[in-house]
RNA sequence: UCCUUGAUAGCUCAGCUGGUUAGAGCGAGUGACUGUUAAUCACUAGGUCCCUGGUUCGAGCCCAGGUCAGGGAGCCA
């Protein structure tokens, strides 16, 4: 019997069993807020209509400890899930001793160090049912329209990119490295089935701090014999459009539960902006603008609004403060300055924060140099501008991957696309169609000195029937990130690895 | 690797220009209360002020070096 079901069994007699996410206790009474994985419910003891032991039963229940209650279900509009259950018997399954994650505001190396724990609240519930809701609706696009599933080596023997970010492993004596990307694989598996698709993990040795990173994230790449790039832009639209209809259509009280406004995603149902990297370039630099937005000056508007915000924030904490000087405050008074004011200092801290960052994000997006890759500045500032994912597509060669097609017309472009998720998330997809052409391929491998033969394999995919194909890889992370609207992806992933991060 | 901010009770933090015995709220424990939603109220316990060295009559506070963490850059999905 799982509380989700409750509404099927008014005033019936049930079984829960679950954790306490929370206790109040009366004389003669207590409260055991129930979580089972599926919602909570209240449960409530009452003194005069059980027996002595299931009292004491209930009064020894603390924080997270395991239970199993039967009682008579009852509908009460007060409560969260709109039922209660009236408490006839209550056992212990496994007692919890102090409990570590209080029913208050954590630090964030706290709740990191605690995650095991952490993963049991509400927030992060919510968001590891989103991400699962993500991945089923993931695999469903990809199978409704005839990919195939196909899982890529982990253990490689060279670089897909740069080899600064490999984690260098033993492979029976020689050096093997943990795989960065399946694409090559994927490209292989492709000319064997039309359309497949790798789900798995990458590994990435990038010394990153930010909101963006993971040492260790999940990817989706799929790849398309016999599709350009404009095509594999249709996919990548229909793709996502699909996976975010899906989370609003099941989520929706998970997306609730989080504060996520989820008009802001529905967003996805009209057409991608797909702007080349010339255009994306003008509107960084302020020389282009968006539905009359200016990327510069709207940056610089938002740098006067925090500025302000800061003087308001700083005004209320010196009032509070005053405030709560003079004698004679109640005590539950004094509880909720205190509250107010430690909310607030958070704030100042992120306000000056963004007061720092914003002056070096707008240098840099007016010094942008043409011809280089964005970086996660840039793509903040012109996502900002956008309510929806946009596609940049048609990169300068240099800075994107050897095995991406040259633009026919116009050389000195390759055939990649980056898509940017909206709200300043950023880059969740890059992709692009291949290049097929044999001596361009060698002449790029030599040019960014990659090792012959380790990529013997893959270029025999043009000696033995090429044929135009693209594909694009997505990381799991940053899709639940933006999707769920959170500060940082180590909240994305169960048990985050990344740069100063491998336990628990 | 670089820039930047920080480390004080189990947790979140305050601690003035260096000054005697380091504080609050929450949590925990005990007690009161028959319907609570982070319940409320009273009392109690709880500290190697991150580490090492220095300046000083005196260091939680100043200086130097280190460790760990937050944010950002680079790099990337």
């Amino acid at each position: 019997m799982y509380i989700k079901d409750l509404r099927l069994h008014e005033g019936k007699s049930v079984t829960l069993k679950g954790w306490a996410a929370n206790k109040r206790e009366s004389k003669g009474l207590v409260f055991v807020i129930l979580r089972d994985g599926t919602g909570l419910c209240q449960c409530v003891v009452d003194a005069s209509k059980v027996s002595e032991d299931t009292f004491t039963s209930a009064q020894q229940i603390s924080l997270e400890t395991s239970v199993s209650i039967t009682g008579m279900v009852v509908k009460d509009d007060r409560q969260v899930g709109g039922y209660e259950l009236q408490a006839e018997a209550v056992s212990i399954i496994g007692q919890s001793v102090d409990y570590p994650i209080a029913k208050k505001e954590h630090g964030v190396e706290f709740l990191m160090d605690h995650r095991h724990l952490w993963l049991r609240s509400q927030r992060q519930w919510a968001i590891m049912k989103i991400r699962n809701r993500i991945i089923y609706a993931i695999h469903q696009f990809f199978q409704e329209q005839g990919y195939v599933q196909m899982d890529a080596p982990l253990f490689t023997a060279n670089a897909v990119e740069g080899t600064s970010t490999l984690f260098e492993t033993d492979f029976y004596g020689d050096p093997a490295y943990l795989s960065q990307s399946g694409q090559l694989y994927g490209e292989a598996m492709a000319m064997a089935m039309g359309k497949i698709y790798t789900f798995g993990p990458t590994f990435r040795a990038e010394k990153s701090k930010t909101r963006r990173h993971l040492s260790e994230f999940w990817m989706i790449e799929p790849e398309m014999a016999f599709h350009d790039i404009f095509q594999n832009m249709n996919v990548i639209e229909a793709f996502l459009r699909h996976v975010v209809l899906a989370v609003i259509a099941d989520c929706k009280s998970e997306l609730e539960s989080i504060g996520r406004d989820v008009s802001k995603l529905e967003h996805v149902t009209k057409p991608f902006p797909r702007l080349t990297y010339d255009e994306a370039v003008r509107i960084i630099k302020g020389e282009q603008d968006v539905n009359g937005q200016n990327a510069i000056t709207s940056l610089e508007q938002e740098l006067e609004q925090v500025i302000a915000r800061t003087k308001e924030v700083e005004a209320e904490i010196a009032e509070r403060e005053e405030k709560m000087k003079v004698p004679g405050m109640k005590k539950g008074e004094i509880g909720f300055n205190q509250a107010k004011i430690d909310k607030l200092k958070q704030e100042l801290g992120d306000l000056e924060e963004a007061q720092r960052n914003i002056p070096n994000w707008l240098n840099s997006a007016r010094n942008f140099e043409y011809g280089n890759d964005f970086g996660g500045s840039d793509e903040t500032v012109i996502t900002r501008l956008f309510d929806l994912p946009i596609m940049v597509y048609n990169w300068p060669h240099e800075v994107k991957a050897f095995y991406l097609k040259r633009d026919p017309g116009q050389s000195q472009f390759a055939r990649g696309v980056d898509v940017l998720a909206p709200e300043g998330y950023g880059e969740i997809v890059g992709g692009g169609e291949r290049e097929t052409d044999l001596t361009l391929l060698i002449a790029k491998i030599n040019e960014h000195q990659l090792p012959m033969d380790a990529f013997e394999w893959y270029l025999d995919l043009r000696r033995f029937g090429s044929v135009p194909h693209a594909g694009f890889g997505l990381g799991l992370e940053r899709l639940v990130t933006w999707i769920c609207k959170l500060p940082h992806v180590r909240e994305s992933i169960p048990f985050p690895r990344m740069y100063g991060r491998l336990k628990p």
